[in-house]
DNA sequence: TCAGTAATGACAATATATTGACAACAAGAT
DNA sequence: ATCTTGTTGTCAATATATTGTCATTACTGA
């Protein structure tokens, strides 16, 4: 039976599992200074961009990975003075996890070298294949969920 | 300064983070039966997928990680008698990592899960929208390299 | 309201991955 | 040929992530 479709299916699967690699390891190249690890920018990222406010759970959910993992980096990151756990009005038990004045210091810092890096990876790639893509993943990611 | 390039890009990248966790979900999942676990079909699907043979470090650029990961995983597999060590007619002291008899017979039964749930996923998604992406993706991972 | 179901925090065990280091080998340039 | 640089296998230490479990809380539908 011929479906080119699940060929180029299966080789992107397989080439995203090596961008994912190679972002985290550019993530951590970019933080090295700032003495963040990829368990840590991922968090401060997923936060930062939240509009809404995040429990534990909920930036597990995003970053894709165990509650737990995520509970354990958080936990740590409270310690160091980076992330706050607040109140969360819709829930008496799952704090919301925010960035501590420090934490925001953070990323700040991290904004520095995040941005020029975003612009400057994306200068040569037309916005609409951008938004193909990114639209792409999100399709894969509600059928997944 | 305007640039929507960069928000479309790191939302992009946090929303790649988030679908390979899924991914690997996915995988886990279809393949509990099997006795594999993502360390271990990963490197499966590396090799079935390559032409040429790959030796460890090889199969550890594929999948965007550090070779010493992929070692301990491709040692444990030969002793399970998943994989073979091969000569490498290119490379002295690094071999080719081949599946076994039992390997392929696993990467038939892998097939049988992967191919449905491959063609599944893609229905209703134009191929032009993967083939955009897939492009996007290894232009990306070039930079990266 | 209440019963059933799902989500959450917490803890433990295990699996997986990174990082650093070092010696041995490979590849290319001169 | 020699030198230099990069790659590879190996070992160890550490970091990160998953999985399983349980009690508690939240949510949903009848």
């Amino acid at each position: 039976m011929h479906s080119p479709k699940r060929v180029l299916f299966l080789d992107l699967v397989l080439t995203l599992f090596r961008l994912n690699g190679l972002l985290i390891a550019e993530g951590d190249a970019m933080t090295k200074e700032l003495g963040l690890t990829h368990a840590r920018w991922k968090v401060i990222g997923a936060i930062a961009l939240s509009r809404a406010g995040l429990t534990v759970p909920g930036i597990a959910r995003v970053l894709g990975q165990s509650r737990q993992a995520v509970q354990r980096i958080t936990d740590v990151m409270v310690a160091d003075g980076i992330l706050v756990y607040t109140d969360n009005p819709k829930h008496k038990r799952s704090a919301l996890v925010t960035l501590s004045e420090k934490g925001q210091d953070t990323y700040s810092l991290l904004r520095e070298v995040q941005d020029p890096w975003a612009i400057e990876n994306t200068e040569d790639i037309p916005i609409e294949e951008l938004e193909t893509t990114l639209r792409l993943v999100r399709r894969l990611i509600k059928k997944f969920n």
